[in-house]
DNA sequence: GGGGCAGGTTACAACATTGTTACAAATAAA
DNA sequence: TTTATTTGTAACAATGTTGTAACCTGCCCC
């Protein structure tokens, strides 16, 4: 392999594991868990109120998490024009794809709280 | 079901909510995730040196991690008295029992960052 | 004596994150 | 006209987290 070869190679597994730590650094965010989960256990398109009820969270925590969701792509905003506003937010495909691994994860977290209380 | 019952059973839903909210700020903690993963590629005890390598990170946030691991009866530390120092460290079969939910969620976010990149 | 090794600990300054409060906008109801 | 509603945003002080640099043990080697 050329040296050119080897350069191009290294710099896309830099890349890649860049986008990894991206996505992971996502992930442990505060409530990060909390909002794809409820969002997961409920496929229907669910309101900013709903989801903050859920969390129990501050606005602002919700909406910084939401607004990372839907950059990285994770999840769809909806504006509706009434009044008072109505947003409603769904995960997009991706974030669909991750419903086993959540399901997985917050059955052996349930589990465990369980056994430990 | 009496008002005594009642208070029983919120006492004890509020102590599993507790239990589970403190595990995912613990799996939400930087490198957190990073850790259990490497350690669960590799079934053999890992020494101090090896995780901080494959998880690159400072000394400091290792240690912190893996004590908040110990506390949580996720990790089991071994130390041998020979020199220089050697300590293993290995999951439990409680962290065992997260393998498949780690797996899958490695699998999501590599595929991702796969597609993304 | 001096240096090196593994596996940390401590102190601290720099940085990141959080919740609170105040505010906005649009309209319908009182 | 005032109030209430939903879904946020902005600023900010308080709090939490991080890495760095210094240090420690115990022993071996030079």
């Amino acid at each position: 392999m050329s040296q050119a070869q080897s350069q191009r190679m290294e710099a896309m597994c830099e890349s890649a594991r860049t986008h990894v730590d991206h996505l992971l650094v996502m992930l442990s965010k505060s409530k990060m868990l909390n909002i794809l989960y409820v969002m997961n256990c409920d496929p229907a398109p669910m309101r900013f109120s709903e989801i903050k009820k859920r969390v129990d969270s501050s606005s602002t925590t919700i909406a910084r998490r939401l607004a990372e969701l839907e950059a990285t792509g994770l999840v769809n905003r909806k504006a509706y024009a009434t009044v008072p506003a109505t947003v409603e937010y769904t995960l997009t495909k991706d974030a669909i794809a991750l419903r086993p691994s959540l399901d997985s994860l917050f059955e052996w977290v349930l589990n465990r709280a369980d056994n430990t209380a």
